[in-house]
DNA sequence: CTGAAAGCGCTAACAT
DNA sequence: ATGTTAGCGCTTTCAG
């Protein structure tokens, strides 16, 4: 068929006779390298505008050993992929940074991955380098990933390494100031919805919850696992209002797992905040589509984003980026609290 | 760094000088070749295991031409691709058809890359072929995707010829269906917040609303496009408000738009469906968000990504599928009509 | 059933 | 500044 018959089928043999040039000096203009005649440079540029020259990728990493691409490998499946707008976040602060540069985003949403095939990917030499988030306890291969090529994780690493690089928000910090702000409003009956205790985001979450209570003398009367899914705060909900001992006031590590919460409060005749105070954390656009609007803490995912790509590309440069960036969160105060 | 020095280092010469063979001998035993002794296929096999021998995919794919890796290709920006919940289930779908073979996906959010690095990624030989969904008139790049590897669309493409494959749910005869089910329930003035006609699933199930309107001998009360996004069906609910001569009944083309146009109805203190009927289309999670729950035309997209995947898979393998397969959508009946 | 030999299209010393 | 020469790691005839 013709599409097949025309794919690949100018090499840079043919741009450099059609050029008149060798296929060394036709390899420097595609590589930008300064020591080439401008008559040569002329010459080659129009040749390869002719024709339409795209220079094959798997020579040119052959031969260079460089892809020019990096994974993004989210330990998750498709259904959490997509239904949390974190990731959103993080793809769109990825994608623009890289597209600064002329490197290319591979995208592996593992865990629907069952032959293991991300990891061989990456061992196979197609990327060089890989961001890796949502990272849990359970992820073991993550560690073949990163003896094969530079790796930078969005969050604290489950077991985290001096070597390691990664880009944080303060989990424990934010957590800790929105519990504060529960209590400063009045609360002192407090509760949370936490995070899966196998990331280090639903560890250090729950952990600032506790230092802020622990600050002002405080015992939590509820604490549940929400699993960072809608479904999963309504169910730790409905087990915090099943004990019947209900909380004034309660952290939720995630505004997914908040609008899951809040569901089932409002099914169940309970007003926020009048019964019941409700923070989030994200302020990702789920703080906005539930009523009323959830008060929550922001974090910049997109930024984070940008930043890990950052570190990453510093890294394959062969600079020397900071291991560890943390960035800040930010109370955001709307109507649930 | 060690993670550098232990990257590619394994070769098929080194499994090859372990198991005491040829390194044609490995080849045939990673690629599945009948051809190899009993004996050689279990010494090349414990040599695999021992050095943990992934094959170099460059190399590979220089020599063998094939790269097993798609490209997904949406032209649309993060926030939009991430928004709606139809691009979820058709990336599932193809993940979950492509996990049985031994082909990689490459996700490309192709409006978000300026210097349209898709578009030389893919003529760079990186992907044996692409699919192509949400494809607008615009778009012209994907032609020249389509003259460089194999394609199949998801949805009728914007230019029809006779060699394209695609993968289409009927949204003429959806549409149709959707809006007799509301000539049904006794409603007589009807309107439509249509999808972008620049798509050819927008121009379709207008088409669709229409037919089923001049069946009955009905005229249409409104029409207004809303851009496949909540926004645009929340401002497009606006506009036909604001017109004064609203509508009984409305057909909304994509469940995010009536959740944005039922948003303006509920703020206009219009109930659903007493003051006006609302049916969407694609039955995303979306439906079962918004109150009242919404009668909606499910449609595929699961398998319209499965599908697409399988027909793309055998175009690549040298079989002959139909260039053209319709899946059916259905009725789906809550609480808004 | 197996090995030898010839590339795949490109980059990267090394000469000139 | 440019061309020549070796490969990069693998697949694929072609002999045997």
């Amino acid at each position: 068929m013709s599409t097949d018959a025309m794919r690949g089928s100018v090499t840079i043999e043919e741009v450099a006779a059609a050029a008149g040039v060798s296929r060394s000096t036709v390899s420097r203009v595609v590589n930008g390298s300064s020591a080439v005649s401008p008559e040569a440079l002329e010459s080659v540029r129009r040749a390869i505008g002719n024709l339409n020259y795209v220079p094959n990728r798997a020579a040119r990493s052959l031969a260079s050993r460089q892809t020019h691409a990096i994974a993004l490998i989210v330990p998750e499946d498709t259904t959490r992929f997509f239904g949390d707008p974190f990731f959103a976040a993080i793809v769109s602060g990825i994608n623009s940074y890289l597209s600064k540069s002329d490197y290319v985003l591979n995208l592996f949403i593992a865990n629907d991955d069952p032959g293991d095939k991300t990891t061989s990917y990456v061992r196979s030499g197609a990327v060089d380098g890989a961001i890796v988030v949502s990272h849990h306890t359970s992820d073991t291969f993550i560690d073949r990933i990163a003896a094969a090529v530079p790796v930078v994780y969005g969050g604290r690493p489950v077991r985290e390494r001096e070597r390691d690089y990664y880009v944080d928000v303060d989990n424990t910090r934010g957590a800790h100031d929105a519990t504060v702000h529960l209590i400063e409003r009045g609360h002192r009956r407090l509760g949370t919805i936490a995070g899966p205790l196998t990331m280090p985001a639903g560890v250090d979450r729950l952990k600032g919850f506790r230092e802020a209570l622990s600050a002002w003398d405080l015992d939590e009367v509820a604490v549940e696992d929400g699993n960072f899914t809608a479904d999963g705060g309504a169910e730790a909900m409905r087990r915090i209002l099943a004990r019947g001992d209900t909380p004034d006031a309660i952290f939720v590590a995630s505004d997914l797992m908040a609008r899951g919460a809040m569901g089932v409060l409002a099914a169940a005749g309970l007003r926020v905040p009048e019964d019941i105070a409700v923070i989030g954390f994200d302020d990702s656009p789920v703080a906005m589509s539930v009523t009323p609007h959830l008060t929550t803490m922001r974090q910049p995912s997109f930024a984070q984003g940008e930043r890990m790509a950052s570190v990453l590309l510093d890294l394959l440069a062969g600079r020397h980026p900071k291991h560890v960036t943390i960035l800040e969160t930010e109370l955001v105060v709307r109507d649930s609290v």
